[in-house]
DNA sequence: GACGAATCCCTAACAGTGTTATGCTATATT
DNA sequence: AATATAGCATAACACTGTTAGGGATTCGTC
């Protein structure tokens, strides 16, 4: 991603970029921002259940989703890739926590119904969202293989958070499984397939790679 | 870091970088492999306790007083930050799995001992990583502040782990508040009260950002 | 409708980047 | 001592983000 690239590509100079973002850094701060909005609305579309431990898992399905969708955009939003000299604000920081408002409600009700230990719902949240995070970072960046490959990672990260939170094997089991259905039900049969978008992210992400290009 | 300043800076040419590394990308896979090196002997002079939970909890310390000491580093090492066109190659991350060891020995240990459930070793130390991870990578980047602070986050998240992991509350909570002072101990009271070698980071890492620095 | 103003965009250039080709200079080898 | 080789410097190439200056187009207003 260059600004002579995407002038070339637009079919105009470089200027365009200037006069409409500033900088390429401009230019990279709103993309970072329609993330941030793009997952925002991914968690609008969820389907509360009466189930909050299901619901929780859920969310972390959709975060995961969304990361490989749109891996780059993904890697740029929380600070992990330095695009064309971009680096985060802390006003771009306060979009992406803004993100994790649906996750603290479910916390909190996973612990009302007695679900999670009495415990501070920021904290819990954030606990997943640590968790999740790491998972998927490290996903994106190729690192989960056999036999630790990045399904069973997640999968069975989901129940041992329930865990910690205080769930009981059987019931956490049961809601991460149920989540699983819940996740497939929302994003394969509903008219809208994919979080990736109208091409954000370059056609990046999950590709494989060939070693020469890595030296 | 450009090939011109670091020839500037040791008062000789660029191409020393092309002789020495083959290139730009070759000398940071050399700082890479050195950061993967440093963690590794890190874990080596931790003293193994005979309380394999605390010892689990110690490696997170370690890791994320590795990854806050060696920041720029850190990031290039786990892919987060495509630095001078480098990308990590198979090879590089075979690397840094192998740093995983210990901690699915220290896993084994707990699950042999009955502190947690019966389990794959591998499973329980891959969500250790992929959380300690994730909470890493999300405070490297300034994600974590008031009221869930880093320190907070990562401290109740070492205790929510062992609890997911198949802990009680009382003996995870005793076992991590150990592995504070063990961890204490191991750093500040030796006589290598750091692990940030020399000068491979740049000198970046936790500085304060200034806002005009991001546009 | 006509004029002023603002906006947008192109070309050209500057300073920076990684990288390569060529040649020189020491050192090491035989 | 003669040769081979390794290491480094210079200069150049192709690329990057960015800025300055000059046209062209559109908009608002009288």
């Amino acid at each position: 991603m260059s600004s002579r690239r995407i002038a070339k590509e637009a079919g105009t100079s470089t200027m365009v970029v200037y006069t409409h973002f500033g900088s390429m850094s401009g230019l990279v701060r709103e993309m970072v921002h329609e993330g941030f909005g793009r997952l925002a609305s991914a968690f609008d579309r969820i389907n509360w259940s009466g189930d909050p431990v299901m619901d929780l898992a859920l969310t972390g399905r959709v975060y995961r989703r969304m990361a490989n969708e749109n891996a780059h955009l993904f890697s740029v939003m929380f600070g992990d890739r330095a695009l064309r000299g971009f680096e985060l604000s802390e006003e771009d920081r306060q979009y992406g926590r803004f993100n994790l408002v649906p996750v603290v409600e479910c916390a909190a009700r996973c612990i009302a119904e007695g679900r999670f230990r009495p415990a501070d719902e920021y904290l819990v949240a954030h606990h997943m969202w640590l968790a999740t995070h790491g998972a998927v970072t490290l996903e994106l960046h190729g690192y989960l293989v056999e036999p630790c490959d990045a399904d069973r990672c997640f999968e069975s990260q989901l129940v041992t958070l329930m865990l910690g939170a205080g769930d009981t094997v059987e019931a956490a089991t049961e809601s991460v499984r149920a989540s699983a259905e819940a996740f497939a039900r929302m994003f394969v049969a509903s008219g809208r397939p994919s979080l990736a978008g109208d091409g954000l992210d370059g056609g990046g992400g999950r590709r494989e790679r060939t070693p020469s290009e890595s030296r």
